[in-house]
DNA sequence: AGCCTGCTTTGGTATGACCAAACTAGACTC
DNA sequence: GAGTCTAGTTTGGTCATACCAAAGCAGGCT
């Protein structure tokens, strides 16, 4: 059945490629929830039948959903449909991004918008921050005090806080910005030694941040903030000598 | 020749594709500058034989490669080795950032982002603006002016006006950042209909944050660029019904 | 009930073939 | 001799078939 009304023999190929087509269609399909999320894609035997196309065409179809993030695909399992979320979004350029860094000044420029995004954020934390996430802020500040003296504890709270400015508009793109940013710019600050008083200083940031926050006083919250990303800065670029 | 020492029968698949494999393979040639940009990649059946493996394989590859934008294949051409930038890795998650548009607040939730960041670029551009942004900034607003009883050539003029806070900072970035949010956002302002006083009013606009950035006020540029803003929205909104 | 074994399913790969558009080079015309 | 036409040669796109090995399953054995 479902011999539809492709034709059979080597296709006489238009303009455009079969496994164009049929990636909309699977494309279409996944988008209107006819196929669900988190089910696994049909057989690609099953798929040749239904479209009367050759499994070439089918594993094409497939591996390009998969490049494009609408399925996740295991080395040899059924592929399983993945919605896209802000997160996948960003993994898919994931790679890319990783080329764009080792360029030139590439890893200073995405800094250089990260500071730009989150002077922005601490700017707006001053102005509509609310009791809810003041208290988060004031949490991850403690977290931060209290991991001084253990440098991957200390790591994982400096994101924590971060990561709160992200999550205070309530735009769900943002934390996943920050994810990315967090991930992409990973590799630099992995390798950059975490001394007790380094974690010092920057928790004595934090704290002029929040302190500026707390007064209410957006200027006061972008330039400590600003003032504590050059400064991360500088400590990497001591680092590696030159970026 | 290029025999090699792949063994020549059905691969004993171990834990990995031999198409990821080649995929990297070729994928480090890219980087590395020994494919060259703009040059064609090798046939299929030479890639064949240069490193065993079957034609299957390296159509995934290939194929891999043009998803990701690190080759640019055209229906019935030899792929186009293409180096990534800022745009590339952009188109690259095209398709998935349009479905995350059509979820609830989608757009909503990508032009806040793009308010959160223009905002900080008009910031910027109060404070540090040079005579040369300032005079292109003039040159723009006066390009609207001349254009208000233009549909079209307003809304290029007026994309460009916005196109320079994302220059100002001289990171490549940017640029790139704002071509994504006009393509993104594009298709809701297209429908969106234009009449000469709604042209006069987004001069308006402009020139108020022109005029901010003139008198080097940072917080009347942002006031003003976020009037602006949320007046565009409003308008989206106002033909759109609902979003 | 739980473990083992063998058949079936399914993705990954290899081959070989054919089509049609693109490319190339030699023949032909002016 | 420059330009054009044409036949042969690439080359990407597709189809069909076959085999491998891991995953999934089901029936049988302990």
């Amino acid at each position: 059945m479902t011999d539809a009304s492709a034709p059979k023999t080597a296709s006489p190929q238009t303009d455009k490629r079969a496994a164009d087509d049929l990636f909309r269609i699977l494309e279409r399909k996944i988008s209107s929830g006819e196929l669900e999320e988190g089910a696994p894609l049909p057989p690609e035997r099953e798929i040749v039948q239904t479209y009367g196309v050759s499994r070439t065409v089918v594993r094409e179809a497939v591996l390009a959903l998969s490049n494009k993030g609408l399925v996740e695909a295991k080395p040899r399992f059924r592929p399983i449909v993945r919605k896209p979320s802000a997160d996948t979004a960003l993994e898919t350029i994931e790679s890319l991004v990783r080329r764009l860094l080792v360029q030139p000044n590439g890893v200073k420029n995405l800094f250089d918008t990260r500071i730009l995004v989150e002077a922005a954020l601490v700017r707006e934390a001053a102005v509509k921050a609310n009791k809810s996430d003041i208290a988060n802020l004031k949490t991850a500040l403690d977290a931060n005090l209290e991991a001084i003296s253990d440098n991957d504890a200390f790591y994982r709270s400096d994101m924590a806080f971060h990561a709160i400015f992200f999550d205070i508009s309530g735009n769900p793109l943002l934390p996943a910005i920050h994810r990315a940013y967090t991930a992409w710019l990973a590799p630099q600050w992995k390798q950059m030694p975490r001394m007790a008083d380094r974690n010092r200083t920057n928790y004595d940031s934090h704290k002029a941040i929040f302190d500026a926050i707390l007064m209410r006083d957006p200027d006061a919250a972008e330039a400590a903030l600003r003032r504590h990303m050059t400064d991360a800065w500088t400590q990497v670029q001591m680092t590696f000598g030159d970026i």
